[in-house]
DNA sequence: TCTTGACTTGGAGCTAACTCCATGTAGTAC
DNA sequence: GTACTACATGGAGTTAGCTCCAAGTCAAGA
């Protein structure tokens, strides 16, 4: 699989791949002869994880240190959970204030909407 | 109530409501005849949005358009309410990453925790 | 009156995550 | 062989959102 393939697959653009193959975000891809990238399922998967964290605001620092830790093999097995479970409680956190911020809005959508029906805008709870 | 106490209040720091305020994602606060900063319930309320919106990932932009429309009156309540409207659906969109991207994280946490307690890491579904 | 500390301003500096660019090469179409 | 296209690389440039800094003001306390 080329990286145009991998670019129409995932939404991103092929500066974005190289960028994260650069930084460590996925593991060196392997090249043709000719020096061109080859993605094979699992250079996909590694894609598909870095792109995933990535929409979900994890650092591609962090992401980097996971796939640097990976490489280092079975010893850094515990440092990897750790990892994964301080982003994990980050995300947790996100999701939270990010759950307060659609309830703030939908509060204030339905004013609105009250408020273009009848012209009058007005923040009284209830 | 002065700039200190909100950034308290807030968790934020002096800069960034000054930054706010600058580039319009919070009205004008009032200052006293010294030239200082003095917070009234309003201007708090407005800090809050700020800030929840901001924790959401809304951009400081989206937040001054909002503020610069409602000072315009009563003309712009459909602009607003689109507004807004826009910004709860991409919330909306971001909700749905960040919990597929925790399910991610959940997943590859229990397949660690299995490992360090068996020594094995495999990615067998189930 | 002098010092101290919390505030003010305008503007420069910083970081993360891309994004763009110049230059070069490999492979295919004619 | 030549043109075209898609890729490669290293490195510079861009953007959002702060963050820091220098220089100045003001009110309160010794």
């Amino acid at each position: 699989m080329t990286i145009k393939d991998v670019c129409e697959r995932f939404g991103i653009t092929a500066d974005t791949l190289r960028y994260y193959e650069k930084v460590g975000a996925i593991p060196k891809v392997g090249r043709s002869q000719g020096g061109i990238r080859e993605y094979d399922d699992e250079a996909l998967s590694w894609v598909q994880n870095a792109v995933c964290l990535r929409k979900a605001g994890v650092s591609v620092e962090a992401i980097a240190e996971y796939v640097r830790l990976f490489n280092m093999g079975d010893e850094t097995l515990q440092a990897r959970l750790d990892l994964l479970s301080n982003e994990r409680e980050a995300l947790g956190r996100q999701l939270d204030e990010l759950t307060e911020a659609v309830n703030l809005l939908d509060w204030k959508i339905s004013r609105y909407q009250a408020a273009v029906e009848t012209g009058i805008l007005t923040w009284d709870k209830k």
